[in-house]
DNA sequence: CGTTTTTGACCCGCGC
DNA sequence: GCGCGGGTCAAAAACG
């Protein structure tokens, strides 16, 4: 974890090629300087939509509980929810970025709560579950070693954050003190 | 003591 | 239906 903020330059990745499963090099260190608002931002006004077509849908997280709809959970799914007929929904971003680091846990900015831990099929490397620790935000992340090249590691990144990124307002904080002070004038 | 991690159980979709 | 792979839950443990 070796997260000197901020860093020297923005890495920017061609988001022209990314859908709908995108796969970036990222050079390590640049981790926390992808703009991750924008990039998935642009990314979702182009996924694609997928049919939706009873009230059962949204994800199915577990069967055994039944939720009302005020009921619904965090991430926004819920096992039986009523949505009313068709419809259409766009499915969420997924983002794939390999870095080569010895560190699993790569600063991105963002408070991950881990969920979960699976063995992978041919690889030693488990791979990890992160939900954003944030209440409002749904987005998820998995976090696993490429198996032909153990010094990779690749982190897949699933949905859109919806609130701003808390280090980045931090590293911000002084400099928006400064503009109001000068706007007072 | 509140938050996060660990870890086996559980769920679900899919191919046979 | 059954087994398998992948994803999630949730209780207990660990952590700060």
């Amino acid at each position: 974890m070796d997260s000197g903020f901020p860093f020297t330059q923005p890495f920017v990745p061609d988001v022209e090629n990314l859908l709908p499963t995108a796969s970036v090099d990222l050079p390590r260190g640049f981790v926390s300087e992808v703009d991750w608002f924008g990039l998935l931002g642009r990314l979702t006004d182009k996924l694609p939509v997928e049919d939706v077509n009873d009230s059962l849908e949204m994800g199915g997280v577990d069967g055994n509980r039944v939720c009302g709809e005020e009921e619904k959970r965090g991430d926004g799914y819920c096992n039986k929810m009523k949505v009313g007929g068709k419809g259409r929904r766009r499915v969420p971003p997924r983002v794939a970025f390999h870095t080569r680091s010895a560190d699993d846990i790569l600063d991105d900015g963002y408070r991950w709560r881990k969920y979960g831990q699976k063995a992978v099929k041919n690889s030693k490397h488990p791979r990890s579950y992160y939900r954003c620790t944030h209440h409002t935000c749904s987005v998820k992340k998995q976090v696993q070693r490429l198996a032909t090249d153990t010094g990779v590691v690749v982190t897949t990144y699933e949905g859109v954050h919806n609130h701003p990124c808390e280090k980045m307002m931090e590293s911000l904080a002084p400099i928006l003190r400064q503009l109001q002070l000068l706007t007072r004038f």
